[in-house]
DNA sequence: TTGATTTCCATAATTTTCCATGATATGTAT
DNA sequence: ATACATATCATGGAAAATTATGGAAATCAA
């Protein structure tokens, strides 16, 4: 399964509209099995994760793994009740329209501060969006605390000691 | 089989009438074995839930899995009379109009304090149907429980290691 | 008949669909 | 490589359909 690769950035429109970049409309498609050559995508759309202040785009497969491991609870157990709440309230689903476009409700965009412009942001099995300058803040961020406490080559080398635990 | 999700806030008028979200009445048209284009879907509304301020609505399909793992406790056990009683007698089967309104009657609008307005969520494989106020002091109740039980970190890294295997 | 409930109609606002265009890329043959 | 043809992409505008909502007529029940 191919994976959310790279960064855009899109207008968005005064309706909402904005493209999903060409590269990610590929994986969404692999990712939707009600998709086939011809339809238009579906994504899920996660908005409500707190201390993050961007929107998280997710193929149907991939939040149906979730939403799976969440089914498989207790029905009326309260962590499922509360997992339900977060995961479903907090989402929504969008179909592509027919020039690869999404429209961002405005609820969605004043969550996220997107005015005018939106930057794609592929993170492997998920993408993110984000207002740009906030995106290049949370760069910043990482940078610093990567160059402040020599992280890199520690996150690296993390990598390589890694068993396969899956 | 998609699931109910996100928020929306609808006008209740004094006779009781709410619009369903559209995007919910698309769930409830697949899950109500019954339904076909031009017809209007039918759901179940369970109101009898004690310590829960909510109505909750379940497409046709959904109760019916509810009703079958009632069905599968022993015939005449006490505990299987009981869910009877609390699933059956408090709830019931409404028809959206041609408008994609429900009636909500006054005493389920009594029962969970709603006046002038509704707050749908979406639970998954049902939803709720909240007073505005008493929606958002639930939520603050659920946060609170997430940071003390350690479950915030739990969903999110489901939602981090998913694993695309399709 | 009178109050309540249901059905039908009306409409403003929103959302979706459709069409158009310039920019970029991809391909093909010379 | 160069030039030309072809496809795809990002974006804008406008038409068409849907949604949420209010009000009134029709039906029903006591």
């Amino acid at each position: 399964m191919r994976r959310f690769r790279g960064e855009a950035e899109n207008k968005v429109d005064n309706k909402g509209r904005v493209s999903i970049p060409a590269a990610f409309r590929r994986i969404l498609e692999e990712g939707d099995p009600d998709w086939s050559p011809g339809l238009n995508p579906n994504l899920v759309i996660v908005y409500g994760r707190r201390n993050r202040k961007c929107l998280e785009g997710y193929s149907i497969g991939s939040i149906e793994i979730v939403d799976n491991l969440v089914s498989n609870l207790p029905r009326y157990s309260k962590e499922r009740e509360i997992l339900e709440r977060l995961l479903n309230s907090q989402s929504l689903y969008i179909q592509l329209d027919e020039n690869g476009r999404i429209i961002l409700p405005l609820k969605l965009r004043k969550l996220v501060e997107i005015q005018t412009t939106a930057v794609f942001v592929g993170m492997g099995e998920k993408f993110q969006i984000w207002n740009p300058t906030n995106y290049i803040s949370d760069m910043n961020l990482i940078e610093k605390n990567l160059s402040e406490n020599n992280l890199e080559e520690e996150l690296y080398s993390l990598l390589d000691n890694v068993k396969n635990q899956n």
